[in-house]
RNA sequence: CCGAGGGUAGCUCAGCGGUUAGAGCAGGGGACUCAUAAUCUCCGGGUCGUGGGUUCAAAUCCCACCCCUCGGACCA
């Protein structure tokens, strides 16, 4: 188990400052969050640094639009976005800003030696400009009718009808989507980076292991032709750094935004670009940026241009994944699945979230589909239903007929144990290789072997004759459970956290699977995680609102806090939560459910149950019906006693543990203790039809 | 049009040259009652996209075709 301990850079892509964060979004900081995490409970340094990417014509834009200055606009994105992350756990030691000073030295710095190794060449471009907002456009803001196919109002890019693309100058009446003035042609000296000159560099850099395979032959692709130069300047009005000695000429926001990666850690360090530098260039330092499939050009190509030109080394690795879709179909606000962080924040817990991206996620950058059906099976059975049932059909029974005392695992689990710590190495090689698939895959089936220990040894039964040996059984269970917490710690650290609690330790380390749990009294149970509740689901692709939420602390930039400052947001929401409406039914479907009225005759509370009524109605014309009804907490057997319920007469009757149930009484409510009988008026009698 | 990835049980996927193709979930039967109705057990369920080929042996390798996803072809 001993490994050399490691200096890890790592990062996610910079979220554009120009929108919330979205689920599609949280693939990648789940994904990198997990490994960090892992890597850090390995015992290595991890610097985890991400930030805004907030300069372009789009945020100009867009605060314009909102009345406010850029910087402010950006700012409160800025912390919009922490907030957002902070709720889904990620652990970023360093979230800032490419509109900061520390990213203005570093492009002014980088873009110098740039000039000075003499890869940089100027030439006149011609773009289109409106001269009412006095700004040049990019394509996407130019509409016009397609010279091919002649449908209107088509981007200055391609044709969405016809799908020919062209150059926004070929379009027929072209128009701003800024200003809706008619755009003029003018040209303007930019600068362009001679990707070309790094042919040899890039290719020797991505023929060795800079990303995988897949993304290799797809980079192949581009060094087919000549690389083109990549124009990184542009004009003003434009919200950005401008570039020394040239007034009125902007970096691109695609060149600042990767430096971006080094202004975060020079903000971590506390210091400027030379001491960002000067991490970045120690060769124990492994850097890893993870990114989407989407952008790989950048960080593939142009980012590593630009770091070999300025005297840097490259990056270690790129790690790329795939794109989100929501059960099967890209994200789209028309369909409803478009949804952003906070929105599901508000509705669901973000460690099923966590989970659930943990066992879908694997090192390929395939897409991968967010299916609530699947979500919902896969968090209740799995996580709530394997992982922490192991914990919570153990610790009670310990703390309620054993004093809360662990002992000795029982003799004969300890192939178990021995072979849950073994599973560790391989544990610990499926998160290196970021196969979180794997990881959630191999933990569920090493707790159905420890669930089915526990239902061997019967300890339920084993307690009447031999205490000590139940506590042998209950401690070995309890082990299996903690080592099996301690491998999903980087995907559910809040999860951890209870477990840990709940068994009175320390916060485990990864070296800790091979330690044995301590002898010593637990704390009394608690809930360790709720299970999904579909509709909670529904209420959340339903709710279409941008309301704020409610403060759940101030933003922190602090790596200690943002683990635990994702508070339950979701819990006050439960009792707003509407049933969404069925499907319309016909007549004759509604005719085919019987309802009537009904007498309760006798009441009994079931007291093996903590849910159910035994009620014996008298329906009348119908006779005596036997129902059990899931009403204990809600309504006492006095006050059932005597009174009329209207119930459903035909439904097939159910074999439950109790006996069989032969009909439903109707009642309102979420459940618990909120239930609520349908009253009928006393003039009605027991076998009346509903109508 | 080019390229990449995929098409294996109702669903999500594992297996990627070698014993009768697996798991989880869902469905059905049984057991148990410690647990957030959870767990355990048994059962049903697959011409491994289609057609060829290589091989003693193919879901696994090769070729062709079909279908899905993504990317490129213009800009970056």
């Amino acid at each position: 188990m001993t490994q050399k301990y490691r200096k890890i850079l790592v990062t996610s892509a910079l979220p554009y400052a120009n929108g919330s964060i979205h689920i599609g979004h949280l693939v990648e900081y789940i994904q990198t969050d997990i490994w960090v995490r892992f890597q850090r409970l390995c015992g290595h340094s991890v610097t985890y640094i991400c930030g805004d990417d907030a300069h372009g014509t789009p945020i100009m834009l867009r605060a314009r639009k909102e009345g406010l200055e850029p910087d402010r606009f950006i700012s409160r994105m800025n912390q919009e976005h922490q907030q957002s992350f902070a709720r889904f756990g990620i652990s970023f030691d360093q979230y800032y800003s490419t509109h900061s000073p520390e990213n203005r030295e570093l492009c002014e710095l980088l873009y110098s030696r740039l000039s000075a190794a003499g890869c940089i060449e100027q030439r006149e471009v011609e773009q289109f400009f409106d001269p009412v907002e006095n700004i040049f456009l990019p394509d996407r803001f130019i509409r016009g009718t397609c010279p091919n196919c002649k449908s209107p109002e088509q981007y200055g890019d391609s044709c969405e009808i016809c799908g020919k693309t062209y150059d926004p100058t070929d379009l027929i009446n072209p128009k701003s989507a800024v200003s809706g003035a008619t755009p003029e042609r003018r040209k303007s000296p930019h600068f362009f980076l001679q990707l070309e000159k790094f042919r040899n560099a890039l290719q020797s850099l991505i023929g060795s292991g800079f990303t995988d395979e897949t993304v290799a032959r797809k980079l192949a692709e581009w060094f087919g032709d000549r690389l083109k130069d990549w124009d990184i300047s542009r004009d003003a009005p434009f919200f950005g750094f401008e570039i020394p000695g040239h007034p009125g000429k902007y970096f691109y926001n695609w060149l600042d935004a990767p430096i971006g990666y080094l202004a975060g850690l020079a903000k971590f360090l506390h210091g400027n670009a030379a001491d960002a530098l000067e991490f970045w260039q120690d060769p124990d330092v492994e850097i890893y940026h993870f990114i989407g499939k989407d952008i790989v050009y950048f960080h593939a190509l142009f980012w590593p241009a630009i770091l070999i030109a300025s005297g840097l080394h490259p990056p270690r690795r790129l790690f790329v994944h795939g794109h989100l879709t929501v059960n099967g179909e890209k994200m789209s606000k028309s369909r409803g699945t478009f949804i952003n962080a906070d929105q599901y924040a508000r509705f669901l817990d973000p460690q099923w979230l966590r989970y659930y991206l943990a066992t879908r996620l694997t090192a390929t950058p395939a897409d991968l589909d967010l299916s609530f059906d699947d979500f919902t099976a896969r968090v209740n059975s799995e996580l709530v239903g394997k992982l922490a049932n192991l914990i919570s059909r153990c610790a009670p029974m310990l703390s309620r007929n054993l004093d809360g005392k662990t002992g000795i695992p029982l003799a004969d689990a300890l192939p178990l144990i021995k072979e849950i710590r073994e599973a560790q190495a391989t544990v610990t090689q499926l998160y290196e290789e970021r196969n979180y698939a794997g990881v959630t895959r191999l933990i569920c089936q090493l707790a159905d072997k420890a669930n089915k220990y526990v239902e061997d040894q019967a300890p339920w039964t084993l307690i009447k004759k031999d205490t000590e040996a139940a506590r042998g059984v209950l401690t070995a269970a309890l082990e299996c459970g903690r080592i099996l917490t301690l491998y999903l710690k980087p995907i559910l650290p809040t999860y951890a956290e209870k477990v840990e609690a709940c068994l009175r330790l320390e916060p485990m380390k990864w070296s800790d699977a091979v330690n044995s749990m301590p002898s010593q009294t637990i704390n009394p149970f608690e809930h360790l995680i709720t299970r999904i509740d579909e509709r909670r689901i529904q209420a959340m692709l339903q709710d279409n609102s941008d309301a704020a939420l409610p403060p759940t602390g101030a933003p922190s930039t602090d790596p200690a806090a943002a683990g635990t400052a994702a508070a339950p947001v979701h819990a006050a929401a439960t009792a707003a939560i509407e049933e969404p409406l069925a499907p319309t039914c016909t007549i004759d479907q509604f005719a085919a459910v019987d309802l009537r009225v009904a007498r309760v005759l006798e009441a009994s509370a079931v007291t093996e149950s903590d849910k159910l009524m035994r009620l014996v109605l008298d329906a009348g014309p119908l006779g005596k019906r036997n129902i059990l009804a899931g009403i204990k907490k809600a309504y006492t057997a006095e006050e059932l006693t005597g009174r009329l319920v209207i119930f459903c007469a035909n439904l097939a009757p159910r074999k439950m543990k109790f006996g069989v149930s032969e009909g439903m009484i109707l009642a309102s409510g979420p459940g618990g203790a909120e239930v609520f009988l349908l009253a009928v008026d006393s003039k009605a009698s027991p076998g009346q039809r509903v109508h």
